[in-house]
DNA sequence: ATTGAGTCCGTACCGCAGTACGGAGTTATG
DNA sequence: CATAACTCCGTACTGCGGTACGGACTCAAT
């Protein structure tokens, strides 16, 4: 497989799957006769693997340490800990978040109603 | 006040409100006779709306436009659709993420009874 | 034969919001 | 009077995850 072949099929750019290879998260590939980078098709299945894992909130230094985990095919006790944290690490930014909305929200209730003196108070508290 | 009072007091760092100047957040304060920068009060308002802005999930770029609204002491209707909207792009974020949470708990639910080889097929179906 | 598409490579750039650095000048305190 | 603390200024760097560029090369089809 070429490298725009696999880029496709694995549904990312080009310039991407160099990015990866870069950051160190797949060997350099063996060269075909026109030195061209051949991919085996392992690699697309690696390069599903990051993408997926990326969706899902994992940044490409955790993905490093996925793969090496992946590869020894032992510590799943490690793999779960990864997902349990990773989902309370997403759940603390989801209260943030739920916190702003609701004060927004709020501000937004609270701002029809206001003479326009008063309007920009509304940014005061501190939270 | 100095720059050096002035962010100890809004709660921000001296390098960030040299940073939010070159931003054009507000302009240039005049000199004291010893070349330093005078912030009169008000800028010390000003950089705790900017914080408090900033904590809610707007953006330099937003806030700019807020600075605008501010100032101009009208167009309250922009304000509360500024408000709604981040509301609302908070809330698609939040949908996102909880989506990646519910996911992820799943995951490592269902990967303590499965046999190494088939652990990492977890991250297989595309979401 | 030449156009177009793909690849390779290094490096630079994007957005975002800062943060750090280094050298120079000034001021307050001991 | 010296040392620390503060300020100024421009520029560069951070982290994060890519994305773009330009020149050179190869390859297949027209």
């Amino acid at each position: 497989m070429t490298i725009g072949e696999l880029a496709r099929r694995a549904g990312v750019g080009v310039e991407t799957v160099r990015y990866y290879q870069r950051r160190g998260l797949f060997p350099e590939p063996p060269r075909s006769p026109r030195s061209t980078r051949e991919y085996p098709p392992e690699l697309l299945e690696l390069l599903r693997f990051i993408r997926r894992a990326r969706g899902l909130g994992f940044t490409i230094k955790e993905i490093e340490r996925l793969l090496v985990l992946r590869r020894s095919r032992k510590e799943q006790r490690e793999l779960v800990a990864m997902l349990t944290s990773k989902a309370a690490d997403l759940e603390r930014e989801v209260r943030e978040t739920q916190a702003s909305i609701d004060t927004l929200r709020e501000m937004a209730a609270n701002c029809e109603g206001l003479p326009a003196a008063d309007r920009w108070r509304l940014f005061d508290t501190e939270g």
